[in-house]
DNA sequence: TTGAAAATTGCAACCGATTGCAATTTTTTT
DNA sequence: AAAAAAATTGCAATCGGTTGCAATTTTCAA
């Protein structure tokens, strides 16, 4: 095993009695080289069998093709989507990635930074963890002039992109179609008001209240947790507890609401008719628990691809980062049993 | 921006008044180096902002510290406990990890083989995809002496070790737990049988039955598919049709079993009164469907652990390929309530 | 046929870390 | 204090593409 050499540029060189310059030239279609000889070029590399040593390239060229992605988690049907239109993307672009997951902790993304930074990548994607409270870790990104694009979860900053749904609309509906049922008190579950995905969604969600006439009780229709499956179920616990019950709630994930919902009706209560439910990512599990759940379904694979084209054109010069500032995605609201309690409408 | 030029050891030495070389053991605490130069490299190094260049060094060494990952799918629960796994146990060793999805595609595998070859990882980590027909896409792998490891969808080959449960037993648990109930006509789910996991897992289940005396006919009882969401509706459409139905389903997965009982309940039967379900792999959707769906949990993060400790104990000469052949993790039955025909059980 | 412009090709330095072997310094032994 | 052994350090070549600039060849108008 190991014993036949790598194949070099300089082994075609020698084979076709031109210089290695040629060949490198040759090899990625550099328009001096003669048509001729390129592909001479190309027939010899294959002949060969000639692979291109990316660590001689990255090193003279300070180039690595490489894209570094920082996601909370993948174990979602959202992120995988995303992480497959990322992959297409960048393949077509000749890119690699780079994927780490931050585990929904400001920590370990801070740790992914660095060894994203210490790989050289081209360029950065990052969706925040749960508790990010700054961005200073990518400072040396921005410093280098490296392009960091934000998606999902972003933050707002002067020298890079965000790839969004309008989640202020998207909950804003979610909120109106409940209001349309005939919901009067309605409760929002949400996360970390620092993600950009939940302060939208509760600004949505509170004007949506007030153009219906609704009330806002900061107290009594907001739960802001971490939208895990013990939080919804702790948010049930919480519903149960109360005297005057909301008639829905709206949560800002699936899991948060499809753990609340078991819990409400192991209590004997039902839905949509004592409570009625909305969540929010379309994940599976939304059209497993009964009564299905009314949520948002919004666009994994075109969001990975639109955030890879961004931060490619950015490296090839096409935009600069300054100009484009966000790219908003559309998204749908998706009706289901949970949400609905006139069966006529 | 990108005005500062990039720290290199040859800064370090210089600003030490002393050779590149020794800069060079010093970083990575070469035992010839004085513990006392040692030191000052390291604190030169933090000063400086010095960041190694894994090109130059890998292009030098010949060395990537990076393992490829292959795998169907990112997007289950178990699969992203595997690459939590994974990362862990990678960075503890100071490797990185470039993953890839194949989409349960062979074809796509193939492709992303290459480039893994091409990305000259150090290692290759592979769970196949439903359809792979043969491995000879890592034969470049093999004759370089590149270290394959499989893991769950594994492929038997002398040169490389396999990470898994023992389908077979956790099989033969299922059945029996649903033998032991009184199911009498017990219907199997299964995969493409050119997957370990599923022609084991369909072992155990002929093996189970045939312990307990039970009939096993391959026509009615055995649907093969890709154990989809659409695959486990038009099993359930199946059994309604059937003269004698079914009094128990073990479903290869969770997802065919969960759509699988969707169907059969539309249709007014009971689970498990009427027909009782057991699936494999405790997915998330296992605990949402009504009733809970019994299952089999298996320990993903584990997995990826032990396959790549074990693949990088290769690396390092600890462990020969061929000694260390397969590596069996435990695996437990979850029995929950869709196949407790005898409450008191 | 000739000279200029355009098209091709090659020279040689360079990217930054690694490593076998030799040289130097320090420590230990006698 | 001299010799031998052990501990440190450095020299210089090397890994394999890339690239500015110069050199050579080809094309083409005059």
């Amino acid at each position: 095993m190991n014993t036949e050499k790598e194949v070099t540029i300089y082994d075609i060189a020698k084979h076709l009695d031109i210089s290695a310059t040629t060949v490198s030239r040759g090899l990625k279609d550099h328009p001096a080289i003669n048509k001729n000889t390129r592909k001479k070029i190309a027939e010899a590399a294959r002949q060969l069998g000639y692979r291109s040593n990316t660590f001689a390239s990255s090193l003279r060229s300070k180039k690595t093709f490489t894209l570094g992605v920082i996601i909370p988690r993948m174990n979602s049907y959202f992120m995988s989507s995303v992480l497959a239109g990322m992959e297409d993307a960048a393949r077509k672009e000749n890119y690699n990635l780079i994927i780490s997951q931050s585990l929904e902790d400001a920590a370990k993304e801070v740790a992914n930074a660095h060894t994203m930074f210490n790989k050289r990548v081209d360029g950065l994607l990052v969706s925040l963890s749960y508790n990010t409270e700054n961005i200073h870790h990518f400072d040396p990104f921005f410093k280098k002039g490296i392009p960091v694009v934000f998606f999902d979860r972003t933050f707002s900053h002067n020298d890079s992109t965000s790839i969004v749904i309008d989640n202020y609309k998207a909950a804003y509906e979610v909120t109106r179609h409940l209001a349309l049922q005939g919901c009067k008190r309605i409760m929002h579950l949400s996360g970390n008001l620092l993600r950009n995905v939940y302060s939208d969604r509760l600004r949505g969600f509170k004007q949506a209240l007030h153009d219906h006439k609704l009330p806002f009780d900061e107290k009594k229709q907001l739960y802001i947790s971490k939208l895990s499956e013990e939080a919804g179920t702790q948010a049930a616990e919480l519903i149960l507890k109360m005297k005057t019950r909301p008639d829905a709630v709206f949560s800002a994930n699936d899991t948060a609401a499809v753990f609340c919902m078991i819990k409400i009706k192991e209590a004997g209560l039902t839905i949509p008719d004592d409570i009625a439910f909305a969540g929010f990512n379309n994940d599976p599990i939304s059209k497993i628990i009964e009564p299905n759940l009314t949520t948002v379904n919004y666009p994994g694979y075109n969001i990975g691809e639109s955030a890879v084209n961004s931060i490619i054109d950015n490296l090839n010069g096409i935009t600069a980062v300054k100009t484009t500032n966000t790219i908003i995605l559309r998204s749908e609201l998706v009706i289901r049993a949970s949400s609905l309690k006139n069966k006529n409408l």
